[in-house]
RNA sequence: GGUCGGAUGGCCGAGAGGCGAGGCAAGGGACUGCAAAUCCCUCUACACGGGUUCAAAUCCCGUUCCGACCUCCA
């Protein structure tokens, strides 16, 4: 078997992956402020780091894996004053929704799920080591600054110079040793929420949850550090300044998911062009939700187009219904295996597209393997899917999914649909097409599709779309 | 201005010196009473201009175009 090979966004190269523990990897992922609905930019990170995390569990690894939740600053205590409820309300909300959102694409949960708030005192703990060690100041306003200037390896991450930025636009600087000198934490202006500390009450900045909790709960150092490509610079940048300076070794490896994108351009707020996932799922399950979010390499763009997700949905629906088949004519439920082709593809960079490509030879010969009824092909090629899907979160016979009724209606269902069937076996016999087809087309139009296979017909419910 | 990424067939999308991934669409065929589903076949591409090499989509130089970050961002 091929060894795991990661992109390392702070070397630029893709990498053998060797975590600091053997057989254990600690992942921190940056989570949603949780200020608004989620979109699928959002969602397509939380699945590209689950992908990741299902990988190195089933290659042999403990994960411990952590995924914040920011629920205090700027955009929040704004937001609450527009939807008029206290900003712990709003952040609640809409955290709910997130979990809600990543639930509904089977995104697992995370190991822990750390709250900025719930971490006031770690952060307080980190600036004092900082203000102690002479690498943070607080100029006496509230504020506390951690100072650039003196940090050897400051923007290595992102590859830039620090006189090569532009200028900040930060009208309130006059505290700074150096405009670039980011806040560490940020003093309480009258009416917003507060926390005490030695250098005055304020909320801690958004930089300094990370690193506080990343530490907390992995310790000084720990093996990947995840997050969307645009928090390179300067969320993670600033993570590492702080975290450097106070000792931490921190991240071993930085891994960055590419984005969602609209006519090339990155979803965002401000342009308008954010799909809720909550909008979306009406149009498509989670399940195809998620094989869409999931089949891009996770460092490529990804155009988002109605046509595309479509096209993705029905395809994934090809692979689901081989595999419903291959469940009947086994009457067996299938073992997830991984197969050598869709191994060597993961561990290249989690090369998913290229275990697509596995899947579908897969999909054909176990197609061919149905048609000749040949039951240990079919069991291989279908096992090797199920194996594989399971890794992207997309086993359709996973619980965490809606699975269809196998209740008592479903078996009445099932029974009345077979006395139909019959029926058409018979007019068929005695040519009588007219009958017979007035009985196929009669499903169709509930919504019922009939397939002739070589074992016979069989009937299954017709997505909407 | 600085930093980074991208340009592949009708469309989507991998690959990263030598066998032209895979999918969708389209056309043809098999199967079928007709369909559907499924299978087979066909369609042979790498932005542009130079260069290196026996060999370049892949390496080097230059050009054009697109996007991202430098302000909150997954």
């Amino acid at each position: 078997m091929s060894a795991l090979h990661l992109y390392d966004t702070a070397t630029r190269e893709v990498g053998v992956f060797k975590p600091l523990i053997p057989g254990q990897v600690s992942i921190y992922v940056c989570g949603a402020t949780v200020q608004s609905h989620p979109h699928i930019g959002h969602v397509r990170s939380a699945v590209n780091f689950d992908i990741l995390r299902r990988w190195l569990t089933w290659s042999g690894y403990d994960v411990t894996f952590i995924r914040n939740v920011t629920d205090i600053d700027d955009k929040i205590l704004h937001k609450a004053v527009h939807e008029k409820m206290p900003w712990w309300a709003l952040a609640m909300k809409y955290e709910r929704i997130f979990t809600q959102a990543f639930a509904s694409l089977n995104v697992l949960p995370p190991t822990y799920e750390p709250r900025a708030t719930g971490h006031i005192t770690q952060m307080v703990e980190l600036m004092q080591i900082l203000i102690d060690n002479g690498a943070a100041y607080a100029p006496g306003n509230g504020d506390v600054y951690l100072e650039v200037r003196k940090l050897k390896r400051y923007l290595t991450l992102s590859g830039q110079k620090l006189d090569d930025l532009m200028p900040a636009a930060d009208a309130d600087e006059t505290f700074k040793r150096d405009p670039r000198d980011f806040a560490l934490w940020k003093a309480a202006k009258a009416g917003d929420p507060s926390w005490p500390t030695p250098w005055g009450a304020g909320r801690p900045g958004w930089h300094l949850e990370c690193s506080a909790m990343a530490h907390a709960y992995l310790g000084e150092a720990f093996d990947i550090h995840g997050g969307g490509l645009d928090l390179v610079f300067p969320h993670h940048e600033n993570e590492i300044a702080q975290s450097e300076a106070a000792g931490y070794k921190f991240a071993n490896r930085w891994m960055h998911n590419a984005w969602v994108t609209q006519s090339g351009e990155k979803m965002s707020k401000s342009l308008g062009n954010t799909l809720q996932v909550e909008v979306i799922l009406q149009r498509v399950r989670g399940i195809e939700l998620r094989w869409y979010l999931g089949s891009a390499h996770y460092r490529s763009m990804l155009e988002y187009s109605e046509a595309a997700l479509d096209e993705s949905a029905v395809a994934f629906r090809r692979i689901e219904n081989f595999l419903l088949r291959a469940t009947e004519v086994l009457d067996l439920p299938l073992e997830p295996t991984i197969s050598d082709a869709f191994c060597g593809a993961m561990n290249d960079d989690l090369a998913v597209p290229a275990g697509l490509a596995s899947i579908s030879e897969n999909l054909r010969a176990g197609n061919q393997a149905i048609t000749d009824g040949d039951k240990a092909a079919i069991a291989k090629n279908a096992n090797e899917i199920r194996g594989a899907l399971q890794i992207l979160g997309c086993d359709p016979f996973d619980s965490n999914y809606p699975q269809g009724a196998t209740s008592d209606v479903n078996q009445a269902l099932d029974g009345v649909i077979k006395l139909a069937l019959k029926e058409r076996a018979a007019a068929r016999e005695r040519k009588d097409f007219a009958a017979s087809d007035a009985i196929r087309d009669g499903l169709l139009d509930l919504g019922i599709t009939i397939e002739d296979t070589a074992q016979g017909p069989r009937w299954s419910i017709t997505e909407k779309s």
